[in-house]
DNA sequence: GGTGTTCTTGACCGAACGGTCAAGCATCTC
DNA sequence: GAGATGCTTGACCGTTCGGTCAAGAACACC
């Protein structure tokens, strides 16, 4: 999966054939599709791999902090780094977007990660360290913000503790 | 090309065949082959499109006015107003960073807006309207945040002036 | 009406793709 | 060691794709 996942990456969905990841890790076709159902729903597992190991990321950086503002800050700290280490994957979640079967993976990830920003927000209002707006306009802006960020950063060569 | 643009923006490039093109407008596949010299081709030739106009979109709309702070803000709303308009373009601008062989157009167009930025942020710097910056660095960050807007334009219902 | 040029057709082509499968190897169980 | 099960191979299949091209419309010019 990471060999397709770099293939993906560089070449494009689409123009990478399933003969050209099989060759690559020096298999048989027969061993693809005897753990693989389809080409489409490898590149689903892969996408869904990343989001639960970017996640994984935060909840592990922020177990330990008790204040709803740090935690938001570690969290989208941690988020720039990961993103930094695997920047290949920016592209696939792009390209994922563009297509409307791989679109609902990528919408319910997000709906995933505004919900966890949410939980925080909440918690930065009632303890009065954030303006008692809607949660849920100030979660959005968060994930906004960080995809962008992410996205700049392959583009450049930013360093993550930057931002 | 409106056409085809449109079925890229729904489908996919790479799922949206010619046959589908041609067949959509009613001629066959000689016409396509006489006008363009190949899918990639048009592909690149709607890009350029895509970007002249906004371009074209922007100058006309700042034409007129003097202060460039307000250019600079009267380019943002008139991008988001073109943005909003051809929302389906936002899609193919974002597949098409995705594989190498199109991205160095949208690079290209992206430094065209950025150079066109960076007048206008210098006038407003001699003007004393804002702070002596790397001009180059604030033009990024307000191209930046635009292309980020319009993309989350598309997956929201926002009104283009509110921003 | 003859002649050359511009455009249009769609059957056709070779190549490449995603996916299948009969056959074989490896490993475990009794 | 016989047999069942799990894994692996790669030739092969049907299909579809981007692209070609001989054949002809449509039009212009004289």
């Amino acid at each position: 999966m990471a060999f397709a996942a770099a293939r993906f990456a560089e070449n494009g969905f689409h123009p990478t054939s399933v003969a050209e990841i099989v060759s690559g890790i020096g298999v048989g076709k027969g061993v693809f599709y005897w753990y693989f159902e389809s080409k489409d729903r490898l590149f689903l597992e892969i996408l869904r791999d990343a989001q639960q190991d970017l996640r994984r990321t935060q909840q592990h950086a922020i177990a330990e902090e008790d204040d709803p503002i740090h935690r938001i800050e570690l969290g989208i700290r941690v988020s720039m780094h990961w993103f930094a280490a695997n920047r290949h994957l920016v592209n696939l979640f792009q390209f994922a977007s563009t297509e409307e079967r791989f679109a609902p993976v990528l919408r319910r990830g997000q709906e995933v990660a505004v919900a966890d920003a949410v939980r925080h927000v909440k918690d930065a209002i009632v303890a009065g360290e954030v303006r008692d707006q809607d949660p849920e306009i100030l979660a959005h802006a968060v994930i906004g913000l960080t995809s962008h960020l992410a996205r700049e950063l392959i583009h450049n060569r930013g360093e993550a503790p930057d931002a």
